[in-house]
DNA sequence: TGCAACATGACACATGACCGGCAAATGAAT
DNA sequence: ATTCATTTGCCGGTCATGTGTCATGTTGCA
């Protein structure tokens, strides 16, 4: 169940069927997701491997590339969840899909309330497993709250906007580690980088002031001339 | 397979084949239901807004109004699970069902067997969600008239419409808690969210007026820019 | 050191998305 | 036809974000 809007939940759709292809994506837009269409296996692959989705929705029967075979190229380096889609509904398939390491598997037909049931429970799994692997916090620093897309520290809210709470999740996950712009703009601003762009600029500006403003000690944005900008803790 | 724990489920079957009808209540019954028989659209569509039953089972092609017609009255007020059983194999027609708001879709012919174990999984889901919006415990607050679709205070009622009725008992289910947009959409409206759709500030709207007018003091409905709305309580 | 070229910080403004309220249109029920 | 619930369009305001400009700081080179 959706409950509040993540920093926007990003699905690849990949299915041939023009007719499904634009039900799934009204119904997925409608339940809150950005969603994103291919029509053939080869396209999603490259789409998947280049841009950064949150969830994968791929047809077994595709032009090109069969999803079974995207899947596998996927999962060779990728951890994203997959659901597959099928109008075999064959033993076979199934277990072909969830050997490959398919998080789901939907056999057609089904409805679209299914669906959103399925791709919900996933996510709310995946946000589990992450939020138990991640680092513990300890109690005087910055506590995450990434439904509400801002950050605190001991009570008091900084108040960031949605793109100021990505750039500042990436510069933490990748604590004392330069980022560049380019890096910062495709993963966190979901474009690419152009010369004269001050938008990332602007961002960290906000951020500073931000995190002064709740009395934030424990790291700095700092920027690296020429390279970008990187968190850096202070002792 | 049904639990031992009561109440007893009720299925209203709608279907004009008459053959089929008595397999399906034959079947049906030995496996624990409650059935009830109609033979026409409208019949079912009135025996289903009338009485109360835990799921429906109609046949797309009937004599008085057609399984998606009713459906669609349907809808407008009630939430109950729909399962259409239909010749019509096509994508179409399935495709039209769902989007409607069915449930599930049997292409006939099908087994009875399938039939039992695609209610079973409704009836399943249908059971996890309630759970999961189970109500919270109600003070001396707020009570709320299932039926009447109505909330009142100390005895004078607030005079909500439906629509607003199921937005506010969503809110009061997860009370202090951001609720999207398209969730809200989905589940109290029973449709997509879209960009330029007002009808949910409209809602909220009436609901904050009608709350104030019967000088409900215990909560409020907060906007949280970008994300959706929330039931904050005071005091 | 002095200078040019460029990156960055800071500010103001433009653009577009979102929200509240009103009024009118649509749709459903009687 | 009338009434009520619901949806849609519009206006004005606010917020998130991107863009343009200028000031400041850094680099590299003479």
């Amino acid at each position: 169940m959706l409950h509040a809007t993540q920093p926007i939940t990003r699905i690849l759709a990949v299915e041939d069927d023009p007719l499904l292809a634009s039900h799934l994506q009204t119904h997925l837009q409608g339940s809150g997701y950005d969603v994103t269409l291919s029509h053939d296996g080869d396209e999603g692959l490259r789409l998947a491997t280049s841009e950064q989705f949150d969830l994968i929705l791929m047809d077994i029967l595709l032009p090109g590339r069969n999803g079974l075979e995207v899947l596998q190229q996927l999962r060779s380096k990728h951890g994203v969840p997959v659901v597959l889609m099928s109008a075999l509904g064959g033993e076979q398939n199934r277990i072909a899909g969830f050997s490959q390491g398919a998080d789901d598997y939907l056999p057609k037909p089904f409805s679209l309330g299914e669906l959103s049931v399925r791709i919900e429970a996933i996510l709310r799994r995946v946000a589990y497993e992450r939020r138990e692997q991640a680092p513990r916090e300890s109690t005087d620093d910055l506590h995450f709250d990434e439904m509400g897309c801002d950050v605190a520290l001991a009570g008091t809210s900084a108040g960031l906007t949605p793109s100021e709470y990505r750039v500042l999740e990436l510069l933490w996950r990748h604590m004392d580690e330069a980022l560049s712009k380019p890096f910062l703009y495709q993963q966190a601003l979901r474009r690419g980088y152009a010369q004269h762009d001050r938008s990332l600029d602007m961002h960290i500006s906000q951020i500073r002031r931000k995190l002064q403003g709740i009395g934030y000690q424990g790291a700095r944005v700092e920027t690296v001339w020429g390279k970008g900008y990187m968190l850096a803790r202070l002792g």
